[in-house]
DNA sequence: ATTTGTAATAGGATTTTCCCTTTTTTTTAA
DNA sequence: TTAAAAAAAAGGGAAAATCCTATTACAAAT
């Protein structure tokens, strides 16, 4: 294979072990390169505006520090629509998965796929410009058909969202409505009305719910 | 190098797609072998119990299913203490790694290190019998100079690690005395001590800490 | 027998949380 | 533009949580 025909790959994830690694593993698939690593979405841009050339792939990890997967595929799809993006996650739950692809990814892949299914997402999603793994496929299924969990978190409105965040903080209710901005009063509506949606009891049972649904890191 | 001199290594991680990244990566040092890789704790062992050849090192996942990577290396620290394991972890908290280490791990490494470091690593281990990270080399020193917080688990007292357990669920303090058989106000000093022990201000503070430090599960 | 230390408990005040209902404001849609 | 819906705000009260300072019970040490 030429070079010039080589298949241009860049590698986002902050552990820069699993891509150092996964540059050799790709290089033993043959007719892919990649082009260089980087730990976040904020030095890919670096990368970028120093004019380096492009890559036909993008493999992104989705917990990085600094600029995380998603914003960097918010990113990405909004300044470079021809680059694929391919999501590595070792997150498996619809949230993350639904976000990345509906803010642009071409794929979404677990990290403990079989590495040949991984040559395989490369190619397809070179000449079909999207590859979604069997797993994923379903839960894309069950949400079109209003099975599943739609989302759970479209239950939740934005300001109840933040809200909810900001309940799993040492913060009073009153110190919150502060920071957004609204009054206690209103506030306290959100905790009613979350109370209610999820069926629990008090502010505990939110912290729970949070961390369960993924909405705040531990 | 021939054959019989490279150094035999089994990588034992769930994530298979970085498992064999991995073993590309190792194959490019020269001097070493990935002679198998295993899922998890439990897969290790049947392949011990086929008596395949023994690896020099094993580099091992913290996080698994089934069998999870500090049960691994109780396991093989009671049945093949010869074996060097080496731990591969994102988690860089005092916990984990003095789990670890205190378990007969020879070395605890970041997923986030450098390529050459893992080879050093890899060297140091089998040359001197251990390899530990600056970072790491100054977590225990801080633990050993009765610095930092030794296990801060032991800080805590039987009835107060009871008492903080039922704080991370929705039941009143009030529930909580009967449950454990005191009186509210016996539950409010447990309370009071622990807000001042953990430098917390309120009981999403307790439940945050409960969570933080694997007291309770999520 | 007395001191000492620790765990359990109490009193009492204040703040925060929680609950139910209603009103005002803003947005959306007809 | 107007009616309907949604979001924000409020009143008022009860329960729970928080805080600070004692006191009692009991075992260990002197």
């Amino acid at each position: 294979m030429s070079v010039v025909n080589e298949h241009k790959i860049v590698i986002v994830d902050d552990h820069l072990l699993f891509a150092s690694s996964l540059e050799k593993l790709i290089h033993t698939f043959g007719g892919f390169k990649v082009l260089y690593k980087a730990g976040n979405g904020a030095e890919l841009q670096e990368h970028f505006e120093l004019n380096k050339p492009k890559p036909d792939i993008i493999l992104l990890d989705v917990n990085m520090p600094v600029m995380n997967g998603l914003e960097t595929v918010v990113w990405l799809t909004e300044t470079h629509p021809n680059i694929k993006v391919l999501v590595l996650s070792m997150e498996d739950d619809e949230e993350h998965i639904l976000k990345m692809i509906r803010s642009g990814a071409k794929g979404y892949l677990l990290k403990d796929i079989d590495p040949e299914n991984l040559k395989h997402a490369l190619l397809e999603v070179l000449q079909k410009g999207f590859y979604y793994t069997e797993k994923i496929n379903e839960i894309l299924l069950d949400i079109v058909q209003g099975k599943g969990k739609p989302s759970e978190k479209s239950l939740l409105k934005e300001n109840e969202i933040t809200f909810l965040k900001l309940a799993c903080t040492e913060k009073t209710y009153k110190e919150i409505a502060d920071i957004m901005c609204l009054s206690p009063k209103t506030i306290d509506g959100y905790r009613q009305e979350l109370f209610s949606k999820l069926n629990i009891k008090n502010r505990v049972g939110l912290v729970l719910y949070a961390i369960k649904n993924n909405f705040v890191d531990v």
